[in-house]
DNA sequence: TGTTGTGAAATTGTTCACAGCC
DNA sequence: GGCTGTGAACAATTTCACAACA
């Protein structure tokens, strides 16, 4: 017998993942436009995406929109949180005060929505007791034994290239379950944690091939 | 084997573009570590992939691998370095002098690499003539002027959001050939530009979502 | 033997197009 | 008339598996 099976705790594809977070945004918007429904037209002219995409990846999520009307905007940008999981709030450690690391601490949307940081950590003794967006720094020897303190759910690691490997094999030592690295270097993790891994300059490099290939 | 014809300018898929990048990269780890010759099995090991992937993104630029001996390592870099076009030097600003504007200024591998930072761009005075990786900051009333006069390449966008689109248009206007946004937000460009768009906050917001459908 | 290069198969993601409902 | 929800068609990407070859 052929039976639909609900979908699993994460059957939700990666790429509609990523756009959620981006129609969550523009349901953000939107309301603060004092607009109360949203139609995927609109929706998607906002994100930057086509209307029958935008009804494809919140279909993952059950069905309310009001057919002839819309999405009430409020509802739907609850559901998207509800989804992607920012009930529950997470803290994180940035390792790696430089320019990028304070940039991430600063940064809205990382800041607030349900991610919290709870410290920073460097080996460079003039960064240490520095404070940087209400987060002081502390030395990297205290890394493993604070995440362990704390209960620290996610690593970010804006360390260089050459210590990337040695900081995560710390975070995962300390127990964080999840590690987000802008290191410009592949880690390797065991299985049970979840890592990702963001490429800041391909995305310049990429751009100057298309440049390139569209006749300069 | 009859010689295949050489692939057109840009037939190569973008994720096999981003991961050429990667493979570069690793590629010149291999290069450091005194390895001249390199198996798809090992550059796969090095870049986080595996090696059926790696045999595929490689054949899209043609056939010069050794069977039974794996590929030339220095050769096999040059000939992604030049498939990537960075052959030809790319000129860019930074819009935004901020932490993350900062934090690029400074980034190997934008600095590097056939890119040249030639102008950052702030409103706040207080940033304006400072100087940030050897490149002064000068105001954004300036932009569209040395965009122009310069012939930039590529502007790059890392204004708060509410500023993205206006800088955007003066990016244009100036004549840059593409746009790499970094502002949370989606900002629109007519065809003929080039546009990426790096979603940080994203990139967290997924994390919690994998970790949460894992059951915490 | 060891490793590449590559069609074919499998999988994943996107777009179409329209029934169903407001 | 307008808009959602979705199966089906289509497109892109990954993986498999093995012939070709040093």
């Amino acid at each position: 017998m052929v039976r639909k099976h609900l979908p699993k705790p994460s059957s939700i594809p990666e790429p509609t993942l990523v756009r959620l977070t981006i129609y969550a945004r523009s349901l953000r918007d939107a309301l603060g436009d004092g607009q109360t429904v949203i139609s995927s037209d609109d929706l998607a002219m906002r994100a930057g995406v086509n209307a029958a995409k935008v009804r494809k990846d919140l279909s993952h999520m059950g069905s309310f929109g009001r057919r002839g009307v819309g999405y009430d905007a409020a509802l739907l940008l609850e559901t998207i949180v509800q989804a992607m999981g920012q009930t529950k709030e997470r803290s994180y450690v940035i390792v790696g005060a430089g320019k990028l690391g304070s940039a991430l601490l600063g940064y809205n949307g990382f800041h607030g929505k349900g991610f919290m940081a709870v410290g920073a950590f460097d080996t460079d003794p003039s960064k240490i007791g520095r404070s940087i967006g209400g987060i002081t720094v502390m030395p990297v020897d205290e890394l493993e034994r604070f995440v362990m303190a704390e209960g620290v759910d996610i690593g970010i690691v804006t360390v260089p290239a050459p210590a990337a490997q040695k900081i995560t094999d710390t975070l995962v030592r300390g127990g964080v379950k999840a590690i987000l690295n802008f290191a410009p270097t592949v880690v390797v993790v065991p299985g049970c944690i979840l890592c990702r891994h963001v490429e800041l300059s391909s995305e310049l490099e990429v751009l100057a091939h298309y440049l390139n290939s569209q006749g300069d």
